[in-house]
DNA sequence: ATTATATATGCGTGATTGCGCATGTAAGCA
DNA sequence: TGCTTACATGCGCAATCACGCATATATAAT
């Protein structure tokens, strides 16, 4: 009982919501950098939502080598549910135009991993033609 | 967005999550006297919790008399789904003791309505004896 | 009118929360 | 070894929260 408050306490901030949305959106493993530019919010304070779902075992970490991978916790009982309820209970707001600058985001990776930091919006748009080019 | 984080604040909170699992529970109306026997907590902090699921858009209410009686707001967009989902997902704890001390105290009701104010543990089991005896 | 009852609320207190700023840690690279 | 980069965190502050105690409000009953 106890537990599942702090559940629905992690998920009480706008700004986890909007977290937790991007993972529901991609169902990937998502670096730090990828999700401040998604939200375009200061680093330190995705971290520190980051770490307030992660203690709520919704998200779980993963490192590989400087960067550090959060995805959703499957393993946990009834967050299944949950993320499905969340998923159809997420919608309208700002949550779409995260989805958005996520997508656009993600168009660095390569080879499906993050190989940049975090990109100040002002060049991510340069930095995606770039990408392209090289990948023709 | 920022709606929605209230509403998960709303249910951030142990008590209140008893309270929602008692209407989930019954779906019926119940007053706060009810409530204050069935989760064992003093009247003001019912009381309180109760404004706060209101102020949520959670649950409304309906004045009959001296009492107030609450219920699941369903004409809210989205509660709908929020409470099919709380209804598997609060199980365990201590949900259930609750649920079992309301039914018992929903026998002293007289025509589906609340009669009697807070009734101490101690004389509840004496009251049924009594009101059961009057109905036969 | 007075009293009793059902519910709500003002107030003070200790605890928690989110933010901003700065800095710490750890891994990769020159 | 030293520098850069990705991420985490200590600290102080202002705001919010839940509780306990007492009291206010409102309706009913005598």
């Amino acid at each position: 009982m106890d537990e599942k408050a702090e559940i629905f306490k992690a998920l009480s901030d706008p700004t986890r919501l909007r977290l937790m949305n991007i993972f529901l959106a991609t169902g990937d493993d998502l670096c730090v950098c990828e999700m401040t530019d998604a939200l375009q919010l200061p680093q330190y304070q995705i971290s520190r939502h980051l770490a307030t779902l992660r203690h709520a075992k919704l998200l779980k970490t993963q490192k590989q080598g400087t960067w550090t991978y959060y995805s959703l916790d499957q393993s946990q009982t009834g967050n299944d549910s949950l993320f499905q309820f969340l998923q159809s209970y997420l919608q309208g707001g700002h949550f779409d135009e995260d989805r958005e600058r996520l997508t656009q985001r993600l168009i660095l990776r390569d080879a499906g991993k993050c190989v940049v930091g975090i990109v100040p919006a002002a060049e991510l748009k340069q930095m995606i033609v770039e990408k392209l080019r090289q990948d023709a």
